[in-house]
RNA sequence: GGUCCGUUCGUCUAGCCAGGUCAGGACGCCAGGUUUUCAUCCUGGUAACACGGGUUCAAAUCCCGUACGGACUACCA
């Protein structure tokens, strides 16, 4: 095994559904494993177990698979580097901990979680940070205030105790980031931040470290909000003589409405979803509104999602995975954070939309029609679809869109009779019906040709005829070409329909 | 408060690293055209380099400062 193989992880925990963000934090690490013919791993951070969402790691997979996102690596597919589930490695944690206590790098802290929330007070209200480093730590409760025989015995007596970083005095840290370049921090700001809890189970930061270190990862990619720890996750790889990997910290999905990064308790609250999928609270069976369900195209989606934040370079807006894949790289990656715009999220869709074939389409219509009660043939909603496809942005507009197909009006749009249903329409209509009971072949082309024929030796208004035409065969004034619906719904239903509609509206005086 | 990060049209962004095109594109919006209608489509328009200083013949681009925004500051990730 090379170990320089590009290997990147995308790491949730399964503490509730993915949020947007999380998806493209997904999507990215994919799109970089693919286009480097590397290896993409799901990995589950489930080390807080009060945190533990029944259902949601389930979401995770299911989100990501609906995107079209596939792991080669993870608690479903397997792999050489598992188990992937922190949970199920806690005893390396253990491990790797004390490793660093026994070269010095660490500690055991006795300090108890209220003792230290009153410290913090304190400091709060002499306006001062209570920070757990190389100033405060001789004046706490630890292994390296204490003496060794009181530890030991703290420790054998099973005392509660918990595993801190000792961060170096006076260094200055500097990494390279993929996204943002340099980063500088020094040491001292940095506080000794908890290795493993008192509860056996590690935080994130060791987890992490060992993890990846395993797991061979050699690109971190995750979001900005990560950006603070970097250094002491850097500094855990030096004290465990690691290589480290390359780091690239994304910028985050901002709320539109104004302040702070979108998060999950965002919900619905701001008009549009903010999960892929839909999710319904497992404890108060809430539920909150998902991409997939408001009828967006999964390409769609990670299209959208892929261009907030990232862009090819040129002008090209629209992308399959696979066209991504090609062009991707993190330098092309933004610094700054984005603002969602859900009017583009339905411009994409409807992009997606015109792409899509007709079978396809009327696959996903059929459902809907059953729905409102009725049964047609796929061929003949293939050819409505064809024809209106390009007025809705999902799915679930196209009935609106092309009720008339299927069912004869059941009334008329009154500002439409008003504006078109004129003195002399009754008549018109009425020798019109009487022009297309002739006409044997019921081609558009036939039929329009024959109309306008008709419209020009009698005089008659295009706008005029037409419209009220219209009218009587779709009950508003809207649609596709005339010509065209008439021909798909017949003979027979048109002239039905002009006969209903003579005698609904009648010879206006 | 402290640390770190960021700032180009309302929004997503190109341009910045290797200073020199009326700051380009997309969504939205507005107007016009096409159409029997609606939509599509086409054409045009709208609108931005946060501010101040410095370097330079020349700054959106390099440097410094300020303002604003964000992230983090848990035995959460």
């Amino acid at each position: 095994m090379n170990d320089s193989k590009i290997r990147v992880r995308f790491a949730p925990s399964p503490t509730g559904p993915l949020h947007i963000g999380g998806v493209r934090t997904a999507l990215y690490n994919y799109l970089f494993a693919r286009k480097n013919k590397g290896k993409f791993i799901l990995r589950i951070e489930d080390t807080d177990q009060t945190r533990f969402v029944p259902g949601a790691e389930e979401y995770i997979i299911e989100a990501l698979d609906w995107c079209g996102i596939r792991f080669d690596e993870g608690v479903r597919e397997g792999g050489d580097y598992g188990p992937y589930k922190q949970s199920e490695r806690k005893a390396m944690y253990r491990k790797y901990a004390e490793q660093l206590v026994a070269s010095g790098y660490a500690y055991y802290a006795f300090d108890t979680a209220e003792e230290l929330a009153d410290m913090r007070k304190k400091s709060e209200a002499v306006k001062k940070t209570f920070i757990y480093n190389a100033d405060m730590r001789h004046q706490l409760k630890n292994s390296l205030t204490l003496p060794g025989e009181k530890t030991k015995k703290l420790l054998e007596t099973k005392t509660p105790y918990v595993i801190r970083f000792k961060i170096p005095q006076e260094r200055s840290i500097k990494i390279n980031d993929l996204v943002r370049g340099e980063i500088k921090v020094r040491s001292q700001v940095l506080d000794d931040k908890v290795l493993f809890k008192s509860d056996g189970m590690p935080t994130y930061h060791l987890a992490n470290v060992v993890d990846d270190h395993f797991m061979k990862i050699s690109h971190v990619i995750r979001g900005e909000e990560w950006l603070p720890s970097l250094p002491l996750h850097v500094l855990l790889y030096e004290a465990f003589g690691w290589d480290k990997p390359q780091f690239a910290h994304l910028p985050l999905l901002l709320k539109p409405d104004g302040k702070g990064k979108l998060s999950k308790r965002d919900g619905d609250r701001l008009g549009f979803p903010v999960f892929p999928l839909q999710w319904i609270d497992p404890k108060t069976g809430e539920k909150t509104s998902g991409y997939r369900e408001e009828g967006y195209f999964p390409e769609a989606f990670i299209n959208m999602l892929a261009l907030l934040g990232w862009n090819p370079g040129d002008e090209r807006e629209i992308f399959s995975l696979d066209e991504m894949t090609q062009v991707f790289s993190l330098e092309r990656v933004g610094k700054s954070g984005s603002r969602f715009d859900p009017e583009k999220a339905k411009w994409f869709n409807h992009q997606y939309m015109l792409k899509k074939n007709n079978r396809e389409l009327a696959q996903m219509f059929m459902p809907l029609l059953k729905n409102h009660g009725i049964i047609a043939d796929t061929e003949y909603v293939e050819k409505v679809v064809s024809l209106v496809k390009e007025r809705a942005h999902f799915v679930h507009e196209l009935w609106d869109q092309a009720d008339f197909f299927f069912k004869a009006p059941e009334s008329y749009d009154p500002k439409a009779v008003k504006k078109r249903w004129k003195q002399f329409s009754y008549d018109q209509i009425t020798a019109l019906k009487t022009l297309l009971a002739g006409i044997d072949d019921f081609s558009p082309e036939n039929t329009e040709a024959a109309v306008k024929k008709w419209l020009e030796e009698n005089g008659y208004g295009m706008g005029a005829v037409l419209n009220a035409f219209r009218l009587l065969i779709v009950g508003t004034l809207k649609g596709p070409h005339l010509f065209d619906i008439i021909a798909l719904i017949g003979q027979e239903e048109t002239l039905r329909r002009l006969e209903t509609g003579l005698h609904e509206l009648g010879r206006k005086e």
